[in-house]
DNA sequence: CGCCGTATAGTCGGATCCGACTAATAGGGA
DNA sequence: TCCCTATTAGTCGGATCCGACTATACGGCG
């Protein structure tokens, strides 16, 4: 048996699953549907390997297999008792506890030396342009998901992005003026 | 050849290079001297194996071998001119284009009505305590190593981490008290 | 009716990443 | 001198992830 799943997708396959029972392809689609295609990364090969490694660690199990007109069969997959306790114990942990993620911008801005003070500027303001664009796109979502009478709960997670990037545009804009203005000194050796 | 290099520990060593050749090893203990061991994931196995993907596409390229004692030989490596430029053409991208990176907590969020109130605030509190402490730790790091008089910019990847752990514990803190006051309304089929 | 684009459903080989393990030397204390 | 630990340096097999590719069915339009 391998060690503990880790893969946050597999978190949302459980989570699903304890809905309503479901074959793998549908789990993508209804993961979609819910706007969650940008909190997980779902690509069909993971998403099968997943839904297998969920089985081998017995927190989910297959329930039956239909067939519609001549196509291979399709397992639909139902969670397990220990499956819903190993989700909540996992999401408990995941809150409580942050852990170490290396996102590709930190490196590139532990780096900035490197591009000189203004095309260092340059990049930051056009980084924050995309990320305005983006806290748009977020806003819209939200806006047009509780009109339809969502509930808030249904879209905490894009509260939570839409509040992260507005920081790091705030962040963005204030590092280029402080570096347009030369209040942030750049050594020579770079 | 492989496609092109994303891992971000090549964009490291890259930039270490760009100062003076060195032995793998000595990339990855000059990276920890330097309070990187956060903002890139340093891993023996995918040192090694990123180092030869870099000579592979001719980024970098072996200068000598040195041998002291009768310990194996140390390849010592050098940046080339093509390293050199896909080193700023790739840092210009990074930090110009935001791309979508799935953090686990905001998967765990996006379950959050799985907790069930009282432990979600529970754990968004105690999420906010962890902040606070690493927060305090980054602020002691940049107060040391600006007191030893290195230059803002040497750490400037610790002032952005610490303004967006502030905005991820604002948001936890303001988050929970929503839940316990009950202005955060928590459907029932959770 | 036949054609074409889209939706459904999934496979497979290889790229990538990881971390437990090996092994030699230096330094320091009994 | 001999042992113990820390540091230096790196290897290897397997776990994991990825995404291009395959293949069938369905709906609509000329």
């Amino acid at each position: 048996m391998p060690r503990k799943i880790r893969n946050t997708l597999a978190l949302a396959l459980l989570g699903l699953l304890l809905e309503r029972p479901m074959h793998p392809y549908e789990m993508a689609s209804t993961l979609r549907e819910r706007y969650k295609g940008s909190t997980f990364k779902i690509n069909p090969g993971s998403l099968y390997d997943t839904v297998e490694a969920l089985a081998k660690h017995r927190w989910i199990e297959p329930v039956e297999t239909v067939r519609e007109g001549n196509r291979p069969e399709r397992t639909v997959y139902a969670h397990t008792e220990l499956g819903r306790q190993e989700f909540v114990a996992w999401l408990d942990e995941l809150v409580r506890e942050p852990v170490a993620e290396y996102p590709k911008f930190v490196a590139a801005v532990s780096y900035l030396g490197a591009l000189g003070p203004d095309r260092a500027a340059d990049a930051l303001e056009e980084r924050a342009r995309h990320l305005a664009e983006r806290i748009d796109g977020a806003e819209t979502a939200l806006a047009e998901t509780v009109g339809k009478g969502a509930p808030r709960l249904f879209m905490i997670e894009v509260e939570f992005v839409r509040h992260a990037w507005q920081a790091e545009l705030d962040w963005a804009r204030r590092t280029a003026a402080e570096i347009r203005s030369g209040s942030l000194p750049w050594p020579d050796h770079f």
